[in-house]
DNA sequence: TATGAATGAGGATTCATTCAT
DNA sequence: TATGAATGAATCCTCATTCAT
């Protein structure tokens, strides 16, 4: 229906692949500032720079983009977490130390952070989302600390203790400090440093999984 | 279709006192269950066994209901573990593990373990809410878990440590507990085992927290 | 339940019959101020002093308290000047004066100047409100002008006009002056002062009315 | 019953430039007939073949919609009044009876005569819209005729009045003639004759102003 | 593909009215 | 007679979704 010969050579074209990233990247900001419900696809679009119709094109409706927004901003990151977990060949605390700081680098610290807690409050009312987000992210997650708490114990580098359920735990004051930061972070008189945070939680980490005798071993560095 | 010689029945009966009570349980099972946005004031009344303008007669709209199932199902919590670090005598290490079972029996395994994931969800929305809880149960919790922290260090139990920031730490786990209990609980292949969950936890903070040589003291006096 | 023997001799008893009277008082003042539809039962009661339902025993419905209201301020407003006119000796320019005068004093200065703005707003949702009103009071009014032209140019001191319509186009500015009050004199910049414009009002009607070339004849005065 | 053969026929047709005038239209009816409060926005929508969302489009609100109403029915008909003012060149007699004759058949006979008494009816609720009303209409009005009469004293054809005054009385009986229209005309026995009415007015205004002694002199140049 | 005017179901809120006490 | 808690119909307004262009 397009004129295929129209527009002998358009200097650049339009990027219409483009598109659905750009309207992700609007309702992505729109979702992590107002939540769901409060945020209004006529914003959307708007920060999209698109008419409301348009995203009818590339979206079944709210909910489908809603889960569109989760699905393509999360998956990215793990990737990098688990490379580092197969490849590297430092002691298991200094693993530790570095996916904790490459989350909150290339995560934490940035809106991508909203999610979690923008999925937690949805939850209820897409049970599917909750689903995905649990078999795509946490599972993944969890299942990569369990190998790193493994990965130390088999060295001897770390105690043994209730992996299975200790995942959970050393997961929590991550997914909280991000949760935090679109919350309560708005109402705090002094506010939290994620930085100090982050130390806080590596040092109780480390020094509750470290052999009780044991000095952190320095192994041969990568 | 009605049966005619049916009991005329009066259609309400005074109970003046007890209507808010009653509606704020219905509508605290029901923004647990769904969300802010997605309860309906009429299914609200309904639970509560009253009519819509019921709910008009003691709060002022939906928001004010809102507030009101927040602090009306939070406060008590608090003054139980103030009590108890006030007065117990045995070892910090017990004192900890104490106010975390009772938490876990008066609260986490309630449905008032609802209401921080609802909280979270809704502090964009409703800042003074947030304002609210953040003032009236997480400093308050914080600076209760500061003092255990401190009380251990100074009875040579526990190690120093950054107690402002790890007192985030150190309850993050708990509080993400009660978030997961209604958000990706439904979704797990096998269920959290919460008993087990605060066992580990139990078991990573006393860990980290205890003096590197130090036994733990049965009964140390403060 | 309360002790039927409480209250030996009340050392008054409470007026019962004065009720009405009280609930139409409060009543008058706040559809004067707000209008009918904005104004609540609820505030009706509780400027009467009594409960809502108590409003209910007097009135079958908020229509019928309105009506009441109208009903009960507009009839002894009339007599008065009818009175006049039947009794009145002097001169009918005289006689126009102190008509005009006396419904100023008695009424067109009082709260009861607002019920021909409420009438005439809510004619349209009441018409037999309308009816009333034009039956008891409109004509009336207009019959009692008529009179004095008639008295006037039976006299030769008023020139002879189209009597039927000239009383309405006369009474118009009476009328005015008293929706003015209830509607546009918050917003003057200057405020209207009635005097003057009665005295302007005065000076046009007997100078339209007055016969070419007569000087007002004084009467002998009563 | 919908014949299933029916033509589909679009469930609305593109008008966007006539809707808002369709709307005020529509509006003007029923406000006018029924009054701002007992008028419905569905029954509005429905008057003016448009949905009640299409309402929200181009109005805020009710309130937007009733302002819309007035001030789009209004100013018009002050311009033509002002327009014939400056550049009449008769006798200030027969300026007056061109204006009131003038506004007799452009507003006082067609529906737009309601809007009087609607904005009488709402001043109090709507204070701004009073305001405006009393700026934009009012005002002019007054200072329009305080012109004619102004000329037709500095012909020597009027004689001197309190001007300031005056103009409020002379107005009142035009005014009071649409908002009868629109409240009483229903309940008379015997109909007012607007024309008669107006016969009646001129004549009375007329009389009233004349110089005593003066003849109406033809065509007096200012 | 893209638009944006139009839709209408859905829900919060109000308030006249009722009736057991 | 008097109360006031309870009712629920009525209505404004929102916003996800549709579809002719």
């Amino acid at each position: 229906m397009n004129a295929p010969d129209k527009k002998p050579q358009p200097r650049w074209t339009r990027r219409k692949e483009a598109r659905p990233e750009e309207i992700i990247a609007a309702a992505l900001d729109l979702f992590v500032e107002r939540g769901y419900a409060s945020t209004r696809l006529d914003d959307v679009a708007a920060r999209a720079g698109v008419s409301k119709g348009t995203l009818y094109l590339y979206f079944e409706n709210k909910e489908d983009l809603f889960k569109a927004v989760v699905r393509g901003n999360v998956l990215p990151v793990l990737q990098h977490g688990e490379n580092l977990v197969e490849t590297f060949s430092g002691s298991s605390a200094d693993l530790v130390r570095k996916l904790v700081r490459g989350w909150w680098e290339l995560t934490g610290s940035t809106k991508i952070a909203g999610i979690p807690k923008l999925v937690i409050a949805e939850a209820g009312n897409f049970p599917d989302l909750a689903k995905f987000y649990y078999d795509e992210v946490i599972e993944r997650a969890l299942s990569m600390f369990r190998e790193v708490l493994q990965r130390g114990a088999a060295a001897g580098e770390f105690r043994k203790v209730d992996v299975d359920h200790m995942v959970h735990v050393a997961l929590a004051p991550l997914v909280m400090l991000a949760v935090w930061g679109h919350s309560f972070a708005c109402c705090e008189h002094e506010k939290l440093q994620p930085e100090h945070y982050l130390e806080a939680y590596l040092d109780m980490l480390l020094h509750s999984l470290r052999m009780p005798q044991a000095q952190e071993k320095k192994h041969a560095r990568k």
